[in-house]
DNA sequence: GCGGACTGCTTACCT
DNA sequence: ACAGGTAAGCAGTCCGCG
């Protein structure tokens, strides 16, 4: 068989590929399919020479799917014909029916015989034919990306680093304590799957030198390069690392290097060709690749353009294959409509920030939603209190000392992400690769069902469980709950009324992570719940309150099995050695970053149960979760009732106490574990907590004087800074209050505040940008308007089938956007800052405002309802307190008449 | 033909 | 593309009314 450039050009650079010696302790980093060899490709990290290592699959591993007995008879008709394929009869365990069936192995050359067009997959009735095969490959050989190996010959083996000694007796003394306090940890599989995730987990992280890059791309007005397209020049690259700072600047006739005083990192370049070379020079030398959109756009770009001739306006030369360090796979994937290559680095990792930051799960728990856009410059404000640098008019015509600036910035900012609290992101990354048993390069890249689903997967393979069907799941009956919302498929948390007024002295109690508690007290998991033994839905104590469904008592679950070890060692172990003195602080941060990873793994394994597109999707075991979660804030309130304590408030796992007396938040907690076997705890102390009638709406001060305000508007990132901000002064004097006594002196500085502030609005003194609303658009503009379910079929009362797809009203930030001037287009993701005006519209976009047009009166609106919130509270409210009795239209025709 | 009650849509928040 | 529950503001429709 003819060779192809291509192919002989990837096995020349096979051998810049360093192999794996043999008895180094290295780190697994990533497995990737290599289909020239149609072998898997392990990356390996020398955590000490800072090198990867690679090592091809030596094993005799090949793709494969299953199919069941009763597709036996087709599976051999199609083997017949297709000859690559070999079967096999294998034991395997169908969790679903609990027996032990024999599945057939269908065997294949290649992965894209299973799951390729004209597969397998599509002539037959296939299991766990939706694999990747390099995921497989890590499942069957047990390897786990982030974990540590060494090489033996042909054979790569497990080589951990070892425990400290205190780390291993606080694992004894948990396992210890678990076992004298409940029943499941005296089964030896708890305490097996306890040690197993801690000795995995407990594994250093190495810090892994990086390299950030950031291109420029001359481009005219109103066109962003594509990289298909590749027709405009690389003018810039930024590179900053650990250890460099570097700008490669491409000579233009329009900037030639005549001498110009440039930043000191600036190296120029005489043709792109150079500067491509030493930007592919420069990545080659590193392991770990940061980019903000590298995945869309900067690799991409690097690539096609390095296969352009222009590049070399002499020669008319592109740059070999095998000198560059970026891989484009086969397969072309079209995203947004935009046909994009998917990209890889060929000896290292690709990171793309823009993708990681998008992950709800990183924003919200690696980052507590510090940030709320998904741009660069958003994003670096929020986490670094930094921004890049601004510019008028096309980056094409700036001059060359401020491109090099506004690159090698960008550049920075991408790179000081990483290192954002010590490192927070990379180290998370890492234990997540753990837990999920995914590389970081697939994790950072995929959403977190996707992380539950390798962890789900894994687990499968190592009990030999065939992995269900998602139809198979569906018959598990039908959901037994009704939801509030509409639209939604079953029932969530209970929302206690609470009790309007001011209460001293309120204890806050919750439940320590109740949802992951209760998937590992109840056996809850998609094979346990409406399990098939008679025993158990015929067994009253088995079946779940206020549903239809019950629970299996002959076997523990495999969700639960895993949901609970992990939940168990977070609240019990990682918690306390993460605030350890006789740990160094290295180590004590390492178990700050676990019990984070575990708990962004533990809070979505629940809502996954319940999301379709989750491969174990399972709504009976979402719908059970939410369930006994609701009978066990019911029965925890009846006790308190009991017990003489007073519930002014409580949302899903949580009740806000008033002034409970002395040793009666341990008594029922006490209760809880007893009865409910779940951990009850004291959350915070507030010297007094607000309620108006509102659920989910309430201000408290903690003992300390600090201020908590729950889903009030002031607090909303909407609401205009200048009414936030006064809302927030307002806050500081309450911060102030003891007693019942104080308010009285409060709430004269807060009428004072409040009147001030609506003096400022009403004479123009604040700046445009404080007067602004700003709301973020979920889609692209042109969705808006128009019924959801466009084109739905609706009957109407006639019976007569019709197409409603009528227009519907345009939202105001929309409106606004639409106003934008000179060409500039709202996207899905951006903030619209408009103010309210007395144009037709009523709305602007700010920066096309003018004081004389905004619409003082709607601000006015806009304080009432906001600054009411707390004034009511105090018995005022804000018509008082501005004087004169606000006039609606009516009033003023009526006194002008 | 007008106004209040109501519904639906959208966003932001809470657990 | 993890879940459901709650609030607020706006746009549009329904419905009653000599």
């Amino acid at each position: 068989m003819d060779q192809s450039p291509l192919l002989q050009n990837d096995k020349q650079y096979l051998s810049y590929e360093k192999e794996l010696p043999e008895n180094t302790r290295v780190m697994l980093i990533s497995a990737v399919y290599s289909g020239e060899n149609q072998k898997v490709k392990l990356k390996f990290y020398d955590p000490n020479l800072h090198v990867i290592y690679f090592w091809q699959d030596k094993t005799n591993h090949k793709p494969y799917c299953y199919t069941k007995l009763e597709y036996e008879k087709r599976a051999e008709e199609i083997a017949a014909v297709e000859k690559k394929f070999e079967l096999k009869r294998i034991p395997k365990i169908d969790l679903l029916s609990d027996r032990e069936i024999q599945a057939i192995k269908i065997i294949a050359p290649d992965p894209l015989s299973i799951g390729g067009r004209g597969g397998i997959r599509e002539k037959l009735t296939v299991w766990e034919a939706n694999i990747k095969y390099h995921e497989n490959y890590l499942y069957d050989t047990r390897l786990i990306p982030g974990s540590y190996y060494k090489r033996k010959g042909d054979e790569i083996i497990e080589d951990p680093y070892k425990m400290s000694e205190i780390v291993q007796n606080a694992l004894k003394n948990f396992l210890w304590d678990k076992i004298l306090d409940s029943k499941e940890a005296r089964n030896d599989k708890y305490r097996e799957y306890v040690r197993e995730w801690a000795d995995l987990l407990n594994q250093p992280i190495p810090e892994i030198k990086r390299l950030a890059l950031d291109i420029e791309v001359d481009s005219e007005e109103g066109r962003m390069p594509v990289p298909r397209e590749h027709d405009r020049k690389v003018t810039a690259v930024g590179i900053v690392s650990n250890d460099e700072r570097k700008v490669f600047l491409l000579e233009q006739d329009k900037n030639p290097d005549d001498g110009t005083e440039l930043i000191p990192e600036a190296v120029m370049c005489k043709t792109e060709k150079e500067l491509l070379e030493k930007t592919f020079k420069l990545i080659s030398s590193y392991n770990l690749l940061v980019t903000f959109n590298g995945d869309d756009f900067d690799l991409p770009y690097l690539y096609e353009r390095s296969q352009d001739p222009a590049i070399d306006p002499i020669n008319h030369t592109i740059i070999p294959k095998e000198e560059i360090p970026i891989l484009v796979k086969r397969d072309t994937v079209i995203k947004k409509g935009i046909q994009t290559e998917p990209v890889q680095l060929r000896h290292g990792v690709h990171i793309d920030l823009f993708r990681t930051f998008q992950n709800r799960s990183i924003q919200i728990y690696a980052f507590s939603h510090k940030y709320s856009e998904y741009r660069l410059n958003a994003i670096s404000e929020a986490l670094l209190n930094d921004s890049k640098i601004e510019f008028e008019g096309n980056i094409g015509d700036l001059p060359i000392q401020k491109l090099a600036q506004y690159c090698l910035k960008d550049t920075e900012l991408t790179f000081r992400l990483t290192r954002f609290n010590d490192n927070l992101l990379l180290k998370l990354l890492f234990v997540i690769a753990r837990i999920s048993r995914l590389s970081v390069e697939d994790l950072s890249r995929v959403g977190v069902n996707q992380w539950i689903r390798g962890m789900l997967f894994y687990e499968h393979r190592k009990i030999n469980a065939l992995i269900p069907r998602t139809e198979e799941l569906r018959y598990k009956g039908e959901v037994s709950t009704t939801a509030i919302i509409k639209e939604k498929k079953y029932r969530g948390g209970l929302v206690v009324e609470p009790t309007p007024g001011i209460h001293f002295n309120v204890s806050v109690v919750d439940f320590a992570s109740l949802y992951p508690s209760i998937i590992n007290v109840h056996n809850l998991s998609y094979e346990t719940v409406n399990c098939p033994h008679d025993s158990c839905s015929q067994d009253p104590h088995q079946k779940i309150p206020d549903t239809a469904y019950w629970t299996c008592k002959e076997k523990k679950g495999i969700t639960s099995l895993l949901i609970g070890s992990l939940r168990d060692l977070r609240v019990n172990y990682y918690k306390q050695l993460s605030k350890d003195k006789t740990i160094s602080p290295e180590e004590r941060q390492l178990y700050t970053v676990v019990s984070q990873a575990i708990k962004v793994i533990l809070n979505a394994s629940y809502g996954v149960m319940g999301a379709e597109i989750f491969p174990l999707y399972c709504l009976p075991v979402a719908d059970a979760t939410a369930a006994i979660g609701r009978n066990i804030i019911t029965k925890t309130i009846d006790k308190c009732r009991e017990s003489g304590v007073e519930v002014v408030y409580g949302d899903t796992d949580s009740l806000f106490l008033r002034d409970p007396s002395q040793g009666k938040v341990e008594e029922i907690s006490k209760w809880a574990k007893t009865n409910q076997g779940v951990d009850l705890e004291l959350d915070k102390e507030y010297r007094y907590v607000v309620f108006n009638n509102l659920k989910k709406n309430y201000l408290g001060v903690l003992k300390d004087g600090t201020v908590d305000v729950k889903g009030l508007t002031g607090k909303k990132s909407h609401t205009p800074a200048f009414i936030r901000k006064t809302f927030y002064s307002m806050l500081d004097i309450l911060g102030k209050v003891n007693t019942e006594k104080d308010f009285d002196t409060a709430r004269e500085k807060i009428k004072n505040i409040v009147r001030e502030s609506a003096k400022k609005l009403e004479s123009d003194e604040y700046p445009m940008e404080e007067l602004s609303f700003n709301v973020m658009i979920n889609k692209s503009p042109e969705k808006y308007g128009k019924k959801s379910s466009e084109n739905k079929r609706i009957t109407s009362i006639d019976g007569h089938d019709s197409i409603n797809n009528s227009i519907k009203g345009i939202p105001q930030h929309i409106k606004a956007a639409l106003l934008f001037s000179n060409g500039r287009q709202a996207k899905a993701g951006d903030i619209i800052s408009y103010v309210k005006t007395k144009t037709s519209e009523g709305v602007k976009p700010v920066e096309l405002a003018t004081h004389k047009e905004i619409d003082t009166e709607k601000y006015l609106e806009a304080m009432e309802s906001t600054l009411d919130q707390i004034l009511t509270a105090l018995d005022v409210n804000f018509k008082s307190i501005i004087g004169k009795p606000r006039q609606s239209n009516l009033d003023e025709l009526f006194w002008s008449n």
